[in-house]
DNA sequence: CCCAACTCTTGACAGTCGTCACGACCTATC
DNA sequence: GATAGGTCGTGACGACTGTCAAGAGTTGGG
């Protein structure tokens, strides 16, 4: 059995006016169609973002997608040619929002010493606010390791992610006037490993778990740069 | 929906000879149906695995894991109460074999620079050996995020591969005549994210993923000791 | 040698899944 | 205001799932 993956625009909606259109509408109404296909594509992907959150990837079926919106099964069909397009999209349409996280972080702090205190407030309230949000991202990137079709999305998304880490961590080597030990290659899998392990433990009702990530945080940072 | 989860103990097969058995039979011929009884669990849990390891937990059905081994679909029901419980029973049974994986390192090493290289060529051949087997580890770890039921296995789990780990660095920080500085219930979430990054880059096809694994590995450990 | 218990296969049931065709509704253009 | 086309809901189909009942096949004890 082999598959064939096509790639399809992000504004372009499945079936909707995906075909010839623009042959005697008027430019203007094509527009205005396209925008407010691209504005169902986004409320559609809001709600399913939440579904998939709490169900996750594999449990979430599409009629579950379309119960918990305002639209039918039908309707998701429509806007989505796949359910693994209605995916990618959900998690494209996440990533947007999720890499300026650490952005006031990395702007407004002051000192080394701050940075590092806010950085790891902002770990601990991120799963505080935003677990089921994680744990769907961490579904994904497990399931394109069986997926080959879900590969390109996943390692987007973690090089998005690492580029938000070395932001963060090269103010920081920055405001404290060295220079880091690891590269950022490796300094983003190690952290993101000890999130991880944060985000099952919490989830699992380990009482200390989100403290303790807060404390390994603020005492793994400052081992990042080079000893001066 | 409420489901009632009943733990079973390893030896017993759902229904099998689980009832009231040794009324009058022997108890010789009932040791003997025990553990052959075990013993077929075991065999439809190696073959299962290696399903389990190409699909994934969640695209694999019983199905599946009894058309890819010598048995009918029918046998699963009868030595395995629930899906559940024959994934939780593969996985304890893969634990087993995975702990001693780097056992030899650390007894046949004699020097902590020998350590370090061994461990790191130990990842890389368990990525290039068993890849499979990782993948449904952390697709398991991954579901237990959503599912309470495999919460405490993946806990579990967890904890013996911390332990694994802890062994290693123990013995290398002995080596070396340096401490720790970081504790392990840091450093193990800490290899665990590069390893599983390498493992996704790995099977996604990027070429120098292990290689990478190892560099990063030589460069990862001295930094976990002490500085003199 | 027979009977009973154990072991395993076959077949089927109810439910859910993704997918799609059909038709109703709405909107805008002539 | 008729009409064509975009928009969306309804219903249904086929495939697949976990689960279980019923009955063959096998084994061992009397």
């Amino acid at each position: 059995m082999t598959v064939v993956t096509t790639y399809r625009q992000d504004a372009l909606p499945a079936r909707g006016n995906a075909g010839r259109m623009g042959t005697v509408t008027a430019a203007s109404a094509t527009r205005g169609r396209e925008s407010k296909s691209r504005e169902r594509r986004d409320q559609l992907a809001e709600s399913a973002l939440v579904t998939l959150g709490q169900l996750g990837y594999a449990r979430t079926s599409l009629r579950e997608i379309a119960q918990n919106s305002p639209f039918s099964h039908g309707f998701v069909h429509y806007y989505f040619a796949d359910k693994t397009e209605l995916i990618t999209y959900c998690v494209r349409h996440y990533k947007r929002q999720c890499v300026t996280r650490y952005d006031t972080v990395v702007s407004e702090s002051a000192t080394a010493a701050e940075l590092v205190e806010r950085f790891a407030d902002e770990l601990v309230e991120t799963i505080e606010q935003e677990a089921p949000m994680h744990r769907l991202w961490y579904d994904l990137r497990t399931q394109a390791m069986f997926d080959p079709a879900l590969r390109p999305d996943a390692l987007a998304i973690d090089a998005t992610l690492q580029d938000m880490v070395a932001r963060v961590l090269e103010r920081y080597a920055e405001l404290d006037g060295r220079s880091l030990a690891v590269p950022v290659a490796v300094a983003y899998p190690m952290l993101d490993g000890v999130f991880e392990q944060a985000l099952l433990r919490h989830l699992s009702g380990v009482p200390d778990a989100l403290t303790t990530l807060r404390a390994t945080a603020c005492t793994l940072l400052p081992r990042l740069l080079r000893v001066r």
